[in-house]
DNA sequence: AATTATTTATTGACAAATAAATCAAAATAA
DNA sequence: TTATTTTGATTTATTTGTCAATAAATAATT
């Protein structure tokens, strides 16, 4: 192990600290009223130390947004390969998210309010690793379209936007406790009751 | 006419026309930047006015809600009233807010991206007024359930979330054009997409 | 109806507050 | 010994909220 990778490894690991810092101060306080100080604060680290390991502020919110983004992303690639009916994949889409709304809800909060559709955010490239989401979801929409097994008048945009949309408002509501969900079980029931709605609404009558 | 009521008039159309600009500030750079300076320039009045007509800034953030969420309310409570079948209800609902997002773009935004869920929101007593809407519309839902024409093992809550979060990223979708939708026609189609999905997936199969 | 007094609306410069970014010095690691 | 990390006080920048001065509108007085 060279010593360039050590330190690399050193300061990737410092930025992963603050970043995660900085989504817990993000998820208390939103956007508008995340300060540096607080971040400090929050990482057990001096003020000066986060201009160390990023540029500006402005660093530092778009770290949270990649970092963000890049999770949401995986679980759906990966959810695009390995199952193979619709329900299936589907349904690990929609298990991953709510399981990781469950273990890690600060993170959730803040792809849920505030990653997806900021203004802030969408000026920037991160939009298009966003929308990546959406393309991936609709492609799988469309291919069990052409395998006739969606009605042939399901307009796909129309319903994958559905899907994020539909499940982005639950999970949100599961996390302000608007929707009550203590139990294990609980969750699972939500997650079941919202994928059957979805694809009942999908596919054919038979 | 009294004189007071003539003053009162006069005040509340300083108001509103402050809390426009604002809401176009608010549509462009989000909770984050907005600015008093911003909305004064944008009104085309001076800084101070606005704190004439505004105790403080959080006054007017707060003006821009209760603003945002009346109308919203009023669709719904509307819907409930006057229309017959689900179809019916559901339908003007979402055909009201698809209009509105034709028309006051802005507008539209501010309440789909912020006024919903930003955490300075939910610390208000004015989260009450909006999960109102979510409550009248399960109501909604509960009624025609009661009467067979859902599905019993539907569950209402999750219904309700999943209409409106889908409904809000499908207009989001189209306030930032990455659902295209120049066209009336395709307006209706969209609109008419979202609500066949949405209850065929709730109605039984007959 | 004209004049004066009083209240209210409007302005923008300024003080106060807040938060970002810098930087020199100290601590630690290589 | 040198390079890197870490600190927090200081500086710089930004933005809120205040205020005294002016303009306009309304009311009172002659």
């Amino acid at each position: 192990m060279s010593k360039i990778y050590v330190k690399k490894e050193k300061t990737d690991k410092m930025q992963d600290l603050i970043i995660k810092a900085a989504i817990k101060v993000y998820a208390a306080k939103g956007m508008h009223g995340i300060r540096i100080a607080d971040i400090a604060k929050e990482a057990q680290v001096s003020y000066g130390l986060v201009y160390h390991y990023f540029k500006n502020k402005e660093d530092v919110l778009n770290a949270i947004f990649s970092k963000s983004i890049n999770i949401f992303l995986r679980a759906i690639e990966n959810a695009s390969v390995q199952d193979k009916t619709l329900k299936e994949k589907l349904g690990s889409i929609t298990t991953f998210l709510f399981n990781a709304c469950r273990e890690f809800p600060e993170f959730m909060y803040v792809i849920m309010f505030e990653v997806i559709w900021t203004p802030k955010f969408l000026e920037t490239r991160n939009f298009v690793t966003f929308t990546r989401a959406f393309t991936i979801f609709e492609k799988i929409l469309i291919e069990y379209q052409k395998k006739g097994e969606l009605k042939g008048d399901i307009n796909t945009t129309v319903s994958t936007y559905m899907f994020f949309g539909g499940l982005e408002m639950i999970l949100t509501g599961i996390v302000l406790k608007a929707i009550p969900a203590e139990k294990h079980e609980t969750f699972h029931n939500l997650s079941s009751n919202f994928i059957n709605q979805y694809i009942n609404g999908l596919t054919a009558a038979r």
